[in-house]
DNA sequence: AGGTATGTTAATTG
DNA sequence: GCAATTAACATACC
């Protein structure tokens, strides 16, 4: 479940198990991941070296090691990376990071739709993709200036990831319906006090998900993620959950706490 | 078997 | 230039 918050536990997750240890192999399973690189370039770059931290921007995660450059790693619709201590081969492991005491950090994206790569700045990779700042680094003005330039749907604004980066289809979704607003609305019927409030709610929204790791299990009683499917119901009135597509994506929503504009 | 899926990008249209 | 729409990507799941 790739959104800023599932990228930020894959985070934690790394900085917790995968730093500090040389790298020894690097084994590629699929090269289509790979963007502006080789199997055999990957492991040059970084056999010998050992991962020193963990950096995310949006949905996109940078591993820094001991030279100045950044593996760049992005799970597109799927994946998520797995630690473990012997070299088992995980289903799906498109790249593993085998390091010398035997150990191995696996990229696992079964879809094929994420990427690895090697970029020289984090800063530079954010300004060619035009990626917009991450989502928890903007102040209530910023976020207000950023949703107010745009004349958008306010699920697609969110969703836009030149504007802000590091919401996606779920957590919009869980975003709007705690905050009572339709995805189709438009982004300018929102005034100071509603920004205000919709800044507040992404970010408590988004902590919140960090918090409870991701688990569906550990989340609040009353969040739509867990029964996000039409027919189910709202866990806030016992209205029934529908489906609407908004922009080619499927949006789930409770007509009646999410009034239609 | 067919529809759907948490992302991104390119092409097209208004 | 901006916004909306559609298709494509590759695979798993129901």
């Amino acid at each position: 479940m790739p959104e800023l918050p599932d990228v930020e536990v894959e985070r934690r997750y790394l900085q917790s198990t995968a730093l500090h240890r040389p790298v020894a192999e690097v084994h590629v399973d699929r090269e289509r991941i790979l963007d502006g690189t080789t199997p055999q370039a990957l492991g040059r770059r970084l056999n010998g070296r050992r991962f020193q931290e963990a950096r995310r921007h949006g949905k996109h995660l940078f591993v820094g090691t001991d030279d100045e450059s950044w593996l760049h790693l992005h799970f597109g619709m799927t994946g998520t990376l797995q630690f473990r201590e012997r070299d088992e081969v995980e289903p799906h492991a498109r790249a593993r990071f085998v390091f010398e005491d035997g150990a191995s950090l696996q990229f696992v994206n079964p879809r094929l739709l994420g990427g690895v790569s090697v970029v020289p700045s984090i800063e530079r990779f954010v300004r060619e993709h035009d990626l917009g700042p991450d989502v928890l680094e903007l102040t209530r003005e910023e976020f207000g200036e950023l949703v107010a330039g745009r004349r958008g749907m306010i699920k697609t604004t969110l969703m836009d990831q030149s504007t802000m980066a590091g919401i996606g289809n779920v957590y919009s979704d869980e975003i709007l319906y705690h905050e009572g607003i339709h995805p189709k609305l438009g982004t300018d019927a929102l005034d100071d006090d509603a920004l205000k409030s919709l800044h507040a709610r992404t970010v408590e929204v988004l902590e919140t998900a960090v918090d409870a790791q991701v688990d569906v299990e550990r989340m609040p009683d009353d969040w739509l993620l867990p029964r996000r499917e039409e027919g189910a119901d709202c866990p806030r009135c016992g209205g029934e959950i529908v489906k609407l597509d908004v922009s080619g994506r499927s949006a789930y929503l409770c007509p009646s706490c999410q009034p239609a504009p």
